[in-house]
DNA sequence: GAGCACTGC
């Protein structure tokens, strides 16, 4: 590998310690300061980052220091496997040498080789339930934590767990500028000292603050001057008046959702086929994640001379998706976010307003070819006055079965005592608990079962399938429950139904069962086998050949973890009872009742006496049986179950007498 | 007779 490094002693960059209008370095300093930093006092550096634009410069510094391996995690898949590569180009040696990558279904790297590694935070996670001090790192960098995500949150506290028993483990967090303070914070305080009465707590060792400019070009902030009351409209006209006043260059709009992206390019071509002038000029795109995999691609490819763009997107391309040539930007200042209430646990997907750092990484769109410009749909004193400047981290909004089981498995015991970059609420953690004790994962002290509990956590699924998977092996229905299980941890594999409603139903229909949609997913699953995994067959059959491929290669990891875990594959050769019994054992929780006489459908749950109903994309759908249960509620203006399955009442008790007994009163659970 | 922000293991 070639020396590239910083020689100590050529330069010396200021570390800041004021949070805001100090000294900034430019991109290329990035390896000098870091490796700086690392030469003398500080064990953990804190990168905030202003505007936008990615290094690959910090990882090249960090594997200077000491011999051992780096690694950096980042939030998505697709981030790790460019800057992987892109690291390993500009250090000119082979990607999967050493430097390499690691994500889920890919491990490109060589152990005996690879210095920098680029993993995704969930594998690291993963990485400490096997090497709780993570000990082949010497270095490890957490990138886009302001995105706090609940990996990111749950492996910030884990670090720094760590770091308390590897004083010379170093931490590089790069984090938006704006938290780079907080942070710190984090990294200094214990929580032990934490709040009033923490005068003269002095810490050791204070994270040194290194603010860094991007590599974006400077984009131009254009506010409303009256707020909007229709963000659909006003993203039409201000389209309108960009594509008439500007000079060319694409522009990307962010709304909210699907229904508004479909308004919006309806009311834009309404107003294109007005005037031949614009509807000659402009090409309009919609872009949000169910859209199906050809049409995405349209937004990636080049504009012609003369056309002008428009990508009207959701989210996706915030963060998850780059679009080059976007010169301008309007964004609406509102976004979907999942919120969840532990008291009714129910999860709720709402539209809300974004956060200062979402406009800002909106903004900085509009800057990655050339100084570009970015129209908010909001007043500034707005912006200045009530945005809030972060999110809510995702861990405050969520279920949280998933990571306590997690953390269970981490070997983190007091659960809400431990050190949170920001606490769950206790009433989410407290619900979490009581799923994990009541599937037989955590015992009377909340701790993990043996086996069930151990082998439960090394499932990379939610805690309710992966109780199923276990039950299958008894019952010997294993092959049957692990294709059943891949198919409900993707979105459908159905194709988006817009337009093609009655052929998709018609579609289902072919191979729908009795028992419901699980059974259902067999024989979809069958059908694709038989079909030879043809993508014409899905396409004549209105299915989703992408979703497909991902069952397929989530279903061979789970036989590969289930044959870890000692569990026997087996089918159950069309005894449909075995199969049924299995999903109860997981599932046992989200059992409903039809209502008595109830003429439109209506179920209550037996957990809570909710109101539900079966979902119109069921294969039960005005079937109606007596006794369901359900994989999830989606809530709307009712709730429904989606994906329901008929039991036999009689399964609930035989798969979970205590929890059954003890419906109107649960015992207290031990924390 | 409805509705799907976005990741990830």
């Amino acid at each position: 590998m070639p020396q590239q490094f910083w020689k100590p002693g050529t330069e010396k960059p200021r570390i800041l310690e004021d949070e805001e209008g100090g000294v900034r370095l430019p991109v290329y300093k990035y390896r000098t300061a870091i490796l700086y930093l690392v030469e003398t006092h500080a064990t953990t550096i804190i990168v905030g980052e202003t505007g936008s634009g990615k290094t690959t410069q910090i990882p090249q510094a960090g594997w200077a220091d000491g011999g051992r391996v780096i690694a950096c995690t980042q939030p998505r898949r697709l981030a790790v496997q460019t800057v992987a590569s892109r690291v390993a180009e500009e250090m000119d040696v082979k990607l999967g040498e050493e430097v390499g990558y690691t994500i889920r279904f890919e491990d490109v790297t060589n152990p005996a080789a690879t210095m920098i590694k680029f993993l995704t935070d969930g594998v690291l996670l993963r990485e400490i339930m096997d090497d709780p001090l993570l000990t082949k790192y010497s270095v490890i960098m957490v990138d886009e934590a302001h995105e706090r995500s609940i990996s990111t949150d749950i492996l910030l506290g884990l670090l720094k767990k760590i770091q308390r028993r590897r004083p010379e483990l170093r931490l590089i967090i790069s984090s938006a500028t704006i938290e780079a303070k907080s942070m710190s914070d984090f990294f200094q305080t214990s929580k032990k000292h934490r709040g009033p009465e923490d005068h003269g707590f002095a810490p050791r060792k204070v994270p040194a603050i290194l603010s860094v400019e991007g590599r974006g070009f400077n984009v131009q902030i254009h506010y409303v001057v009256e707020p909007v009351s229709d963000y659909v409209r006003a993203t039409v006209s201000t389209v309108l008046s960009i594509h008439e006043q500007e000079p060319a260059g694409d522009i990307l709009v962010f709304l909210t959702g699907q229904d508004d992206i479909d308004a919006a390019i309806q009311l834009l071509t309404e107003e294109a086929h007005a005037s031949r002038k614009i509807s000659s000029g402009l090409i309009v795109l919609p872009l949000y994640s169910s859209l199906p995999r050809a049409e995405q691609d349209l937004v990636f490819s080049p504009t012609p001379r003369g056309k002008r763009k428009v990508v009207i997107s959701t989210n996706i391309a915030e963060t998850s998706l780059t679009l080059e040539g976007v010169v301008y930007v309007v964004d609406s200042g509102f976004s979907k976010q999942q919120f969840y209430n532990p008291i009714s646990d129910i999860e709720n997907l709402v539209v809300a307003p974004i956060s200062k750092a979402s406009a800002r990484q909106r903004a900085g769109r509009a800057g990655r070819v050339r100084p570009g410009k970015c129209y908010r749909l909001y007043t500034e004193e707005y912006f200045v006055n009530e945005m809030s400047s972060v999110g809510i981290p995702e861990m405050q909004r969520s279920k949280l079965v998933s990571c306590v089981i997690q953390l269970k498995a981490l070997g983190i015991d007091n659960i809400l005592g431990f050190d949170w970059p920001a606490s769950p609420p206790p009433e989410a953690m407290i619900r979490a608990l009581e799923v994990l004790y009541s599937l037989g994962v955590l015992d009377d002290d909340a701790k993990l079962t043996s086996p069930v509990g151990f082998q439960a956590a090394e499932i990379p699924l939610d805690p309710m399938i992966s109780k199923m998977i276990l039950s299958s092996n008894q019952l010997g229905c294993s092959e049957e429950i692990i294709t059943i299980a891949a198919i409900l941890s993707i979105q459908s594999i159905w194709v988006s139904g817009k337009g093609v409603q009655k052929e998709l139903d018609e579609a289902k229909l072919r191979f729908a069962a009795a028992e419901g949609d699980h059974v259902t997913f067999l024989n979809v699953y069958k059908g694709f086998l038989q079909s030879g995994k043809s993508s014409q067959w899905c396409h004549k059959n209105y299915m989703n050949y992408q979703a497909m491929k991902k069952v397929i290669e989530i279903r061979e990891q789970l036989r590969r973890t289930a044959l870890r875990l000692g569990i026997v594959l087996k089918s159950c050769e069309g005894d449909m009872l075995a199969v049924r019994k299995a999903v109860t054992a997981g599932f046992f929780a989200n059992a409903s009742r039809l209502e008595a006489f109830s003429h439109n459908g209506m179920y209550k749950t037996v957990r809570g006496s909710q109101e539900v109903y079966i979902h119109p994309s069921s294969v039960l759908f005005r079937v109606n049986p007596k006794w369901v249960i359900y994989h999830s509620l989606v809530s709307t203006d009712r709730q429904y179950m989606r994906n329901v399955m008929t039991i036999d009442p009689s399964w609930l008790t035989e798969a979970a007498p205590h929890f059954f007994q003890n419906l109107r009163r649960p015992d207290p659970i031990a924390l």
